[in-house]
DNA sequence: GGACTATTTCAAGTTTATTTGAAATAACAT
DNA sequence: ATGTTATTTCAAATAAACTTGAAATAGTCC
């Protein structure tokens, strides 16, 4: 029935560890505000792309101007999907662009490298 | 001219670091491969969306069963979109469900805590 | 077994991300 | 100014991710 005493309508174990935290309003008031969760989902999502993620990393190990980056990742690609994908990076603050004559030369920023060192533990 | 001694094709100083690292190619070659790629840009993706990172960030402060998740999200959540979302960090490698009498108790994998371990400092 | 609860699956529709090719900008060299 | 190279922007097409509601599974309780 529904109006029992609700006892078995959870796992004992675990509404106890609740219980412990301040129950589920209290887990879920103690977590990053809507705002946040927003931003660092934007990073997160800037680097779920194979071919963003492999710019990443080959700018933290040199900063490098697009026509190079291109010559990194193969002939195929396009100029302009490169600079899509780019701006991206950029846009989620992942990367910061500096011109340099004719050449924009792209470094990572400290978020960057941040997020990119965790990378290499997963 | 296109045919000239090539010295300003590039810029000076990127070109001398790329070389003293085995150049673009060496730089390239350095990086993980294509299918290493795949896998950790998928734990970006899985981490790219506010309501699955809040799950993963409760579930790291706490293991709960489906509907707990869904009561610490709010009650407007529906069955088949919570679903859908812990599909994808299972999917993922960053949870794993334990059946335990009616409920699927879902904790982080150990790839799981580390992953969202960086988030704090992004 | 039959009713009930927890959770997942499915298919259709909607939204967002990505790719493509052409055109625009910006700097530099002549 | 003109031409050239590096890079970005734009709009249209395609593909992938997300949402919704209904139906299916699987376990528990009587």
């Amino acid at each position: 029935m529904k109006g029992d005493i609700l006892d078995t309508e959870i796992p004992e174990p675990i509404r106890k560890q609740c219980e412990s935290k301040g129950g589920i309003k209290g887990i879920a008031k103690a977590l990053p505000d809507k705002k946040k969760l927003e931003e660092q989902s934007q990073i997160f999502q800037a680097l779920s792309d194979p071919l963003r993620l492999k710019i990443m990393l080959a700018l933290v190990e040199q900063p490098l101007c697009v026509c190079l980056i291109k010559e990194m990742l193969g002939p195929k690609i396009s100029d302009s999907k490169l600079s899509y994908h780019i701006n991206i990076l950029k846009d989620a603050g992942l990367i910061d662009g500096q011109r340099q004559a004719s050449w924009i030369i792209y470094a990572p920023t400290k978020p960057g490298k941040e997020a990119v060192k965790v990378a290499g533990r997963l």
